[in-house]
DNA sequence: CATTTACTGAACTAAATGGTAGACTATCAG
DNA sequence: CTGATAGTCTACCATTTAGTTCAGTAAATG
């Protein structure tokens, strides 16, 4: 599977993207990140595999637990394919402008 | 769902964003798309119903023909979303140089 | 009118997703 | 050692996804 699929279809996910929010503070244990988000430790950690497969975090094991921390390579590979399209709606924005400026 | 879900989930398909990528060059029927990407038309009707679905393209029946285009607003919100992960992968960016001046 | 073309809809399949529960291992604290 | 804590693994479930086929409607064309 291409990269970018795993990338875009992990963050296709509120609880997903809610833990990376939760993570961009810092470092977190997946019991910590169990607790708040009102789920299962299991659910919680299968997430976190998706968000590891895809490559937006990075898990170290210290004594027995686990912790994950950001790893925001990948998303700059998204930004960067979506940026390609950047041109597009801002064209269609400046479109917009010289609509608004020939109809006032 | 949250409207980032669907516009993620939606490009998190390697088949759709070619899909996306022919309608940067203009519009297209569904028949158009279908010939290329080696699938069947309801297979494609079924991507284009996903991204139009997420707002990613406009659907307009002209005829027995009915044509698709881009519409990349839900683009710019998915890239305003990476965009506040930017500073961090930045900040490691920065990181990393701090850490190559220091040893060099 | 007859035929082709463009598309739709329903029904089906195989696999993936998002979630649960339960039993088990490993580690830390008292 | 004992018990609590952190996490894993397996199995199961319901729903969604990605695709197919086939039959049907609607519009363009000879």
């Amino acid at each position: 599977m291409n990269s970018l699929d795993t990338v875009f279809s992990a963050l296709g996910n509120g609880a997903r993207r809610d833990i990376l929010a939760r993570l961009s503070h810092g470092e977190a244990a997946l019991s910590d990140l169990a607790t708040p988000f009102q789920m299962t430790q299991t659910a919680v950690t299968k997430h976190v595999r998706v968000l590891e497969n895809a490559g937006l975090v990075e898990m170290e094991k210290r004594g027995r637990t686990r912790y994950c921390r950001l790893s925001t390579a990948p998303m700059k590979e998204a930004a960067d394919w979506l940026q390609t399209y950047k041109a597009f709606w801002e064209e269609r924005l400046d479109g917009l402008a010289k609509y608004v400026d020939e109809n006032p």
